[in-house]
DNA sequence: CTTATAATTGAAAAACACTTTCAATAATAT
DNA sequence: ATATTATTGAAAGTGTTTTTCAATTATAAG
């Protein structure tokens, strides 16, 4: 069994504890969020999808998509191209970089950011509750081409 | 002359220096923008510009914000809940801080992430060459209500 | 000031992304 | 095996953004 078929039972497990069922579509669409290592969109997942599972809905991506990241299994991620992607989220609170050049995307930690924060709250009067913080650049593998 | 009517007089200068002419839509909206304090989406600023100039089309907004995040004097702005709202840009590269009460943006300097994101850097391999980091939280004003 | 030009406009239609509705189907509990 | 109930895909509906186009208006030229 590799890693990706092991993550797959554990969040086919978690949508079972949370009272959903265990369907061909959700199996099919998990996998695929699996084991992409970059952001995708509804429509990307469904044509993927759907090449594996004919008959397969667009609907039901979204409405899979809306359970998962509810379950905070998925993310979803901005971009300056589209805002409504979704990526596989991380151990606890993570910060993105991305490649412009092919889209993976890894997840960094951002510690670093609390000093930065506190002074902008001293100065600005606001109490600060959330924050994004994004990174995007080339990866090392596509920097050789 | 206030300070707005100063700016939107830069910015039709700049528009027109650019190949662009002169309207009542455009001054319009850029009175709008300039005189709002929070990042606004094409039909907010559609709403209010129409008070103001009967007959405005909603199209001419979207066309207007197009030339003007070209010019760079305005900016698109990502918030979770809309991903198509746009402010008055600052100068030079700085950060959003927005208030999630009232939605009142202000901006501030991050040269503190530099080390950070050269940590990073180094560590992924990625080279890096953009960012984004929006700070959310509730304004003073807001914190008092 | 008048005329020629080319950009700009708003309306309408089209394209797009996403959501809702609904009857048929399939997963689970009994 | 059966009853229950979530899930499904198709179709219709909604909201947002873009395209098309003829009429209008800003600007440059005379």
């Amino acid at each position: 069994m590799t890693a990706e078929n092991k993550k797959a039972a554990e969040w086919i497990k978690l949508l079972q504890n949370s009272g959903y069922r265990q369907t061909e579509a959700r199996n099919t669409i998990v996998e695929v969020i699996l084991e992409t290592n970059r952001a995708l969109e509804p429509l990307e997942i469904f044509e993927i999808a759907r090449k594996r599972q004919a008959g397969l809905g667009l609907v039901t991506v979204y409405r899979t998509l809306e359970r998962l990241e509810a379950l905070g299994l998925v993310q979803r991620v901005h971009q300056p191209g589209a805002c409504n992607m979704y990526l596989q989220a991380p151990q606890g609170h993570q910060h993105l970089l991305i490649c412009t050049s092919c889209g993976k995307a890894e997840f960094f930690n951002g510690d670093d950011l609390t000093p930065l924060m506190e002074t902008v709250a001293a100065r600005s009067g606001y109490q600060i509750t959330e924050h994004w913080f994004q990174l995007f650049g080339c990866c090392a593998d596509c920097q050789r081409k």
